[in-house]
RNA sequence: GCAUCCGUAGCUCAGCUGGAUAGAGCGUUGGCCUCCGGAGCCAAAGGUCGUGAGUUCGAAUCUCGCCGGAUGCACCA
């Protein structure tokens, strides 16, 4: 296809000397493999798009192509067997170091930063959207041929650790040192987990409500943080056991999601022993000044952001900027990256303006390297989720439901189902991710029960019932058509490539001139630009999109045009058989991008 | 008040570097299990793309105003 592509635009580029040669894929199917629309050249030269298309398309050859003139849109358009032959070459014939729609490896270095829990917060929703986000974004630019560094800016530091610290000293250390019992006065949260780390959550939460009837009690939290800040012993005692409370619990939930980082030792207090060296630079740059109250300032109105840049708070210690500062200066060193992406809630749009104007201003090294990458809030039907009033969600009870609805659907309908609890957590996983993946990052989601685990319809279930299907004829068909569509090692990491040993197209593709066919080799033919989009938009929607359109078409094809029937010619059987396992390939490792397993039987 | 983002079918949303009849799912209505898995397939109904201007051969897409909603605006992250 990329052949094609080339072939196509040399062409147009000899008979337009001088015109920008854009080309599309277009909508449908019908209309062919590539598009040019005509309307900027022939208005260039001064003549009707639709004219110009028939002129080309009578001037112009391209070896194994036919271009058709279609209104102001010039098409080449293969052959169906061509199609096919060009699809399934591509598909089954991939090397399994470069698998269909992946890129050239580029070295260029990208780092994403994800997920970044608050310590002694428990997991929400909330923070699925940063965790899957990203995570697509480090599996799709891998794929394209990136070094990805995946950093998890964990919120191990800062003044709602004095918080913690504060309300630990006040209530807990008398009553309940270890944190193994629940505390008597502790509201009971619905659904939450009992567990150290809840334990911690609920002393977070009681401070702040104590903390509106008493406003001084913030400033002993903040004392709390200078003291930890100081390096008093105390202080640093409870922060790493409280730290290791909450790690222990992240751990096991990123287990559950399929999600790794590079380092989980990097977080906010990584960069402790750095600040002091960043605001001296900031100092020798001669951009920090002072604010009020003897706070340290960077003005940022030259850049056109009004609000000052805070890096240093009256009582002299950090801010979170400083940090994020700290933090970027850091990676220069150590990274060299070309692009780092901060996957962080769109509340934060003004902090990464600030963040990146003063980096730049220190170095116009980071200009253009650094992108946020916003996501809209979870809501609830009834508002705002809110810690303090208890109206959260938690993650794992979002994935327990999931999985639980799924396991009914198997007793209902395939109770025979071998490894129920297994595919149950697959599919479960597989409807909440596909959810959280398939919309805008940008807007807010209300989240309900009734969507959030949804199992038919556009869903990633769906696609993997269609997964599951072809398995299953793959299986009927014998011979080893079934472990072809198994991966021939564990995916690799590197290239977040799914393996698979290269397999011969059939030489005769007589069974897919059917239109049905020849719809789900287009939609196939779409997942390459869908990753690409993936990446360049920093959200997994198109990718997860386009692999509803190659699910939905396999079910057309499905029902259309049989696979095993005995009638059929051996070319057909086997060439249909083909088109099975390739679009099985294609959307195992579209899903495997996204975080989501594809079972074999569900 | 200022800034950013959002406003497309009854509901939830795609489509937005301007281009071929504005697409899905849910819900509604009506068909499909003698045939590879009905978690499915086919069909129908349903849209002044918030609104008013502008740019353009062409605007859901770009620009500006207005209306409605979300978020943010230094000592939290």
């Amino acid at each position: 296809m990329e052949r094609l592509k080339d072939a196509f635009s040399r062409a147009l580029a000899a008979a337009l000397p001088g015109q920008d040669i854009v080309l599309e894929r277009p909508k449908a199917g019908e209309h062919g493999d590539l598009a040019f629309p005509c309307f900027r050249a022939a208005k260039a030269l001064g003549g009707n798009p639709a004219e110009l298309a028939r002129r080309l398309a009578a001037e112009l050859n391209v070896e194994g192509a036919a271009l058709v003139a279609a209104g102001p849109y010039l098409n080449l358009r293969l052959a169906p067997l061509d199609r096919a032959r060009v699809l399934l070459e591509a598909i089954l014939q991939a090397e399994p170091a470069r698998p269909y729609g992946s890129g050239e490896p580029h070295g260029e270095v990208v780092i994403v930063e994800y997920s970044s829990p608050n310590i002694a917060k428990l997991f929400t929703i909330g923070h699925l959207r940063s965790t899957m986000i990203g995570h697509a974004l480090v599996q799709v630019h891998r794929f394209l041929g990136a070094r990805v560094v995946r950093l998890n800016h964990l919120g191990d530091w800062g003044t709602q650790f004095g918080t913690l610290l504060a309300a630990y000293k006040r209530w807990a250390e008398a009553e309940n040192p270890e944190l193994s019992r629940d505390f008597p006065w502790a509201e009971e949260i619905p659904g939450a987990r009992r567990s150290p780390l809840f334990r911690l959550f609920q002393l977070y939460v009681r401070f702040h409500a104590e903390e509106e009837k008493d406003p001084a009690m913030r400033d002993e939290a903040r004392d709390w943080f200078r003291r930890l800040e100081a390096g008093d012993p105390e202080a640093r005692r409870l922060w790493s056991w409280f730290r290791e409370i909450s790690l222990r619990e992240f751990q096991r939930i990123y287990q559950r999601l399929g999600v790794a980082f590079d380092s989980l030792e990097m977080g906010e207090a990584f960069y402790e022993d750095q600040i002091a060296a960043t605001l001296q630079r900031l100092e020798a740059s001669g951009h920090l000044v002072e604010g009020e109250n003897g706070a340290r300032i960077v003005h940022l109105e030259d850049v056109g952001i009004q609000a000052p840049c805070l890096l240093q708070k009256a009582d002299g210690t950090s801010i979170y900027a400083t940090r994020d500062i700290a933090a970027g200066l850091y990676r220069q060193r150590t990274y060299a990256f070309d692009r780092c992406l901060y996957v962080v809630g769109g509340e934060q749009v003004l902090h990464f303006q600030q963040v990146f104007a003063v980096l730049e201003k220190l170095d116009p090294w980071f200009k253009g390297r650094l992108k946020h990458t916003p996501f809209g809030l979870i809501q609830l039907p009834e508002g705002k989720m809110s810690t303090r009033k208890g109206n959260v969600i938690f993650l794992e009870d979002v994935l327990d439901e999931a999985a639980q609805r799924v396991r009914a659907v198997i007793e209902e309908k395939n109770p025979e189902l071998p490894d129920k609890e297994r595919v149950a957590e697959m599919l479960g996983l597989g409807a909440v991710l596909f959810f959280n993946a398939i919309n805008d990052r940008v807007k807010s989601i209300t989240f309900t029960w009734e969507r959030a685990v949804a199992l038919d319809g556009d869903t990633g279930p769906y696609v993997q019932y269609a997964h599951a299907r072809i398995c299953s004829v793959l299986r009927k068909a014998g011979g080893d058509w079934a472990a072809r569509a198994r991966p021939s090692t564990e995916p690799c990491p590197e290239s977040a490539g799914v393996d698979y040993l290269p397999v011969e197209a059939p030489q005769d593709l007589a069974g897919l001139e059917d239109p049905a066919a020849q719809e789900l080799l287009f939609q196939l033919g779409g997942l390459p630009e869908a990753v690409r989009s993936a990446a360049r938009e920093g959200m997994a929607t198109a990718l997860a999109r386009q692999l509803l359109a190659v699910a939905r078409a396999f079910s057309g094809f499905y029902t259309l045009c049989p696979v095993l029937a005995a009638e059929n010619p051996a070319a057909v059987r086997e060439s249909r058989l083909a088109l099975c396992l390739a679009t099985a390939r294609a959307l195992r490792q579209g899903l495997y991008l996204m975080g989501i397993q594809a079972p074999e039987e569900m």
